[in-house]
RNA sequence: GGCCCCAUCGUCUAUCGGUUAGGACAUCGGCUUUUCAUGCCGGUAAGCGGAGUUCGACUCUCCGUGGGGUCACCA
């Protein structure tokens, strides 16, 4: 029980979720899932200036939609509750006093403008900023007005061990009297996290590499509590698509409902991002939730950073629709293409899945090439005609082709182009062929003759060959 | 500017001292297809630079270069 890997993920609520979040949420799921160990959601919401109305709900679905289940969090509540660092203040306040009680801790006197004039001295002599050089001599009581800070016991390089990055070690510049807690009586990030990591027995951090500068002052504030650190594991940025930026919001970093919103499939996003920062090494790149949770490792996580790259994501995304089984595929064209008839629709499946990267491609009525299965197209009479015939040769393959379907079977594909090849291919597949297939369908762009017949049906099949040839003689 | 991190095709990556440096996306060409799409086959394309260690370096070390992070009462 007490070697129980545990991880979590912890996001402030101040807005929708992006990939990168989406990504530090999957690692921490698959790692714990890997080791049937324990995931946490915890809500950090203790800027309260910056927090979003609805962000909670907001990210839950997000994490539900990709399937990343959590084993204790706000909603459904566990052992180390509650989940919401605002409502955890009694626990925070319990850690300050004992800082305090050592010596190691103390309320910063300063106004934020003289600190913001310290602060902008070091700029000006370009050096970092570090407050410690301010630090009063005599420490006052702290009655909670003024913000708290740590009193960093030692002034050393710090060294620790990064479960992907190795040895890491960082100069004394890295160390500074942070706030634990702010005026308005709400811990800093700092400060919260290794209390709570701590209380909720969490046994690996994943987060981001801009983290890693103030991993010293964290360490820091674990020896001051006798705490024992967790590992430490660093991901990877992920890049923007343009240039090498880090992909945040400000950048065009999407929702990642949107994803859900275009069609996406969550299993292909949960492959993508998998793969983003990570491999198990062999040539395999399709894998499955369970296949990404079970061979999941923490040394196959990489240093480097990787570019979002859309298109791969959308051909990842076609694969895992070509997984499904074809009643789940069948059902979720039937969402998307909800005026079709279910027979027209049946009958088009393989040919719908051959073509499509999204299910939401299928959404817009007016630009699907499947449109003509709906409603008769208008046909321009001089694209049926083929250049190298005449009007009168079009009609004549045409009245031809009907004859033949008129008694055909219409069960399959098949029976209809055995039917239909002989002849096409006696007069010229091109010449017979083009104009059957614009006089169904009226676009140049769309499926093969064949399959038009079938799911259109003999009477509807019949019935547009049979007005195209009207609209030739007039 | 200080401190820290990173570095293989355009992109995502494999390689854990000895390989014709492999795969995937994208791209280009061919075949299949009446067109489009799919499918199949094939091509172009990479170890940032310089020292060192070694019989041998993409792989280890150092320097440089480039990119990124951080220096908040944000996380």
């Amino acid at each position: 029980m007490s070697s129980q890997i545990v991880t979590r993920f912890a996001p402030s609520p101040t807005g929708f979720m992006h990939v990168g979040g989406v990504r530090t949420a999957l690692y921490a799921w698959a790692w714990a899932r890997k080791n049937n160990g324990k995931f946490i959601l915890r809500i950090e919401d203790t800027d309260k200036a910056r927090e979003v109305e609805g962000s909670i709900e907001h990210i839950m679905e997000s994490l539900k939609w990709l399937g990343i289940t959590w084993d204790e969090g706000p909603d459904i509540g566990g052992i180390n509750a509650p989940y919401i660092q605002s409502q955890r203040l009694e626990s925070y306040k319990k850690y300050a006093n004992i800082l305090i009680k050592k010596g190691l801790a103390y309320p910063d006197p300063y106004s934020e403008e003289e600190v913001t004039t310290f602060r902008k001295k070091a700029e000006e002599e370009k050096r970092a900023f570090l407050y410690r050089e301010y630090r009063p001599k005599v420490f006052d009581e702290w009655d909670g007005t003024k913000p708290l800070r740590f009193k960093v016991p030692n002034i050393k390089e710090y060294t620790w061990s990064d479960a992907v990055r190795g040895e890491m070690s960082a100069g004394v510049e890295a160390l500074d009297d942070f706030i634990l807690i702010k005026s308005d009586g709400y811990p800093t990030y700092n400060f919260a996290h290794i209390i709570d990591d701590y209380e909720m027995g969490v046994t690996h951090v994943m987060r981001a590499d801009e983290f890693i500068a103030s991993t010293p002052k964290f360490l820091s504030l674990y020896e001051a509590l006798d705490f024992v650190p967790p590992v430490l594991v660093t991901l990877p940025p992920i890049l923007g698509e343009e240039g090498n930026k880090k992909l945040g919001k400000r950048d065009g970093a999407k929702d990642i409902l949107e994803y859900k919103e275009e069609g996406y499939l969550p299993e292909a996003m949960l492959n993508f991002l998998a793969f983003l920062g990570w491999n198990p090494g062999g040539e395999k790149e399709i894998m499955t939730p369970k296949e990404i949770t079970e061979s999941f490792s923490l040394e196959k996580i990489h240093k480097a950073g990787a570019m979002f790259d859309e298109k791969k994501l959308l051909w990842m995304n076609k694969e895992h629709i070509r997984l499904q089984s074809s009643d789940t595929q069948l059902q979720t064209v039937k969402s998307y293409m909800k005026d079709y008839s279910d027979d027209i629709l049946n009958k088009l499946l393989p040919t719908i899945i051959d073509r499509i990267s999204t299910y939401g491609e299928l959404s817009s009525i007016e630009t699907s090439e499947f449109r003509f299965f709906l409603n008769r197209p208008k046909v321009d009479i001089e694209k049926v005609i083929c250049k190298d015939t005449g009007k009168d040769e079009a009609k004549k393959h045409l009245e031809a082709v009907k004859e033949i379907l008129k008694d055909a079977d219409f069960s399959s594909v098949d029976a209809i182009k055995k039917l239909i090849m002989p002849y096409a291919e006696e007069h010229g597949k091109g010449n017979v062929l083009w104009p059957l297939r614009m006089s169904l369908s009226g676009q140049e762009k769309s499926v093969d003759p064949f399959t038009i017949c079938y799911a259109l049906g003999k009477d509807e099949t019949i019935a547009r060959i049979d007005t195209v040839c009207n609209k030739i003689d007039s």
